[in-house]
DNA sequence: GGCGATACTTACAAAAATGGTAGTATGAGC
DNA sequence: GCTCATACTACCATTTTTGTAAGTATCGCC
């Protein structure tokens, strides 16, 4: 069942994205994915501080909200890839403003030296 | 104590931010001091499906972070107002760039017409 | 023919977030 | 002198989220 942290039918429009990529997994997923399509293992080894288990379930989110696709390989042993949709694509722009302010609040309240500019798991 | 859900000390800058604002209830908060400053019971009466305790706890949390300041009047009844900082302030692109997202989003996956351009409690 | 690899699922347990209720201090108004 | 209003805090219960561990099916490889 889906999480109740954010309600996706709030009239508030900051709510329904938060409620999309919102969580710990989420935009660390969909980093991944933006960089190219992944097959499971690679996303466990991509991100090691999340479960197999966290995997499954934020994966199986991010597909129902129409953000990944899944294409299973019916071969043994199982061969499954992920990889986002044009609609994850137009997420780009938000991930950059989310990182462009985090990196300034970081400068300004903890005095930290700049990081890469992308997202590490 | 602090939440545990994002991990503010993430290298991640697009998680730093989401420690942030991440949540249910912060955006609303922001958005409804970002119109002016506020005193508590109007917060309340603003966004009413928050309890007066979530609203303190997340309140602390906020001003731990820099984003709103608390001013405290020696009075009886107590009188207390809250108001963005300059920093709150820069957040402004990233609540747009979020609710622009979520707008879209409504339209292309749920087929709903698009709200009012602000967020609503 | 036993082992490892993949992509999961299920069951149980711990941790975290939230809700609900009650209490506090005090001045102002009736 | 009783009540109301404010801005909380404290406590306990419930819900939600996450973690841990184990199990599954099958093929290829040695």
């Amino acid at each position: 069942m889906r999480p109740k942290r954010l309600n996706p039918k709030s009239d508030c429009a900051v709510e329904l994205t938060l409620s999309v990529i919102g969580g710990v997994w989420k935009p660390l997923i969909l980093f991944n994915l933006l960089m190219g399509k992944k097959r499971f293992m690679e996303l466990t080894r991509l991100i090691p501080s999340a479960t197999q288990r966290m995997l499954t379930l934020q994966l199986r989110e991010l597909e129902e909200d129409g953000l990944v696709t899944r294409h299973v390989f019916p071969v043994v042993p199982p061969r499954v890839e992920y990889e986002v949709t044009d609609l994850a694509r137009t997420l780009a722009p938000v991930m950059l403003s989310l990182r462009d302010w985090g990196e300034r609040y970081r400068l300004e309240q903890q005095k930290l030296p700049p990081l890469e500019p992308h997202c590490q798991a």
